[in-house]
DNA sequence: TTTACAAATCGTAATCATTACGATAAAATA
DNA sequence: TATTTTATCGTAATGATTACGATTTGTAAA
């Protein structure tokens, strides 16, 4: 997903376009990058002084719902991205930076016959670390 | 890790015996199941009415410390359990009643190769779903 | 067993992320 | 431009967690 394709996505399900929800997308247009509620706050509000949280907030998960950003949890404290999912995948995260590198495998392959008895409705697989750009930098 | 071995591990450390540890390490001892701060809270307010917060957490931060709980984040809010980690593993975890059950199984040994210049520092696996009791309440 | 003191707990307030709501403003379209 | 629906504002509430000075309690030495 990127930006344009957000806006269109938007429009056609009649969300109205704001300024604040183009800049919002804007942005998050890396592609490859985990940001957090709070950073994007910052951001809006460098743009918009006093902006509500309910805007940010509200977008956030409106964004979410129709798939244009995902989401995870670290450190009890949810980070988004935008959608990368075009097929299943994972994530190496970088716990400096929050940079991602798209990981080709997936483990349930093999998990589902050890547990057979069991209801299987999701997985979570994160790796974490150090991009070589934040290695660098740490060393 | 059991209540018995626990307790050792305090006294050795030198940390002092009270009632609530005790019956924190009580709470816990069901091995195979994540709790919320929250649920351990209610219980300990149950025995000890007006129980600090302070109480609780300190001394859930400590068990995490000394390894004797470890903790995950489900929806934002951290679970702990019982440390089991005689040797790396992950697990299934029952997104109705917090049970678990071990997954002997690790993607890292086939991800390591995929991530020649990231420096790995961590990463997380788990498994959500209905355990085979919760289905049956569930049907 | 008492005493002494470090450590644990209490009572409560602060912090951080997040959610919520009535009043106002702005985008879409007729 | 007028109308209507939706978005945003300003601000307060919530839920999980952390923090701190005052008080109490375990523990070990006298």
């Amino acid at each position: 997903m990127n930006k344009k394709q957000a806006i269109q996505l938007l429009s056609q399900r009649g969300y109205k376009m704001t300024k604040r929800r183009k800049d919002m997308l804007t942005f998050f247009s890396h592609e490859d990058k985990y940001y957090t509620a709070k950073s994007l706050y910052e951001y809006m509000e460098s743009i918009y002084p006093g902006i509500s949280f309910d805007t940010v907030y509200r977008n956030l998960h409106l964004y979410h719902d129709l798939g244009i950003l995902e989401s995870t949890d670290l450190d009890a404290e949810k980070h988004f991205r935008m959608n990368c999912g075009t097929q299943h995948h994972h994530h190496f995260i970088c716990s400096q930076c929050g940079k991602t590198k798209k990981i080709n495998l997936c483990p349930m392959d093999d998990v589902h016959e050890l547990l057979g008895n069991y209801q299987i409705e999701g997985h979570k697989f994160e790796v974490y670390g150090l991009c070589p750009e934040c290695q660098v930098l740490a060393s």
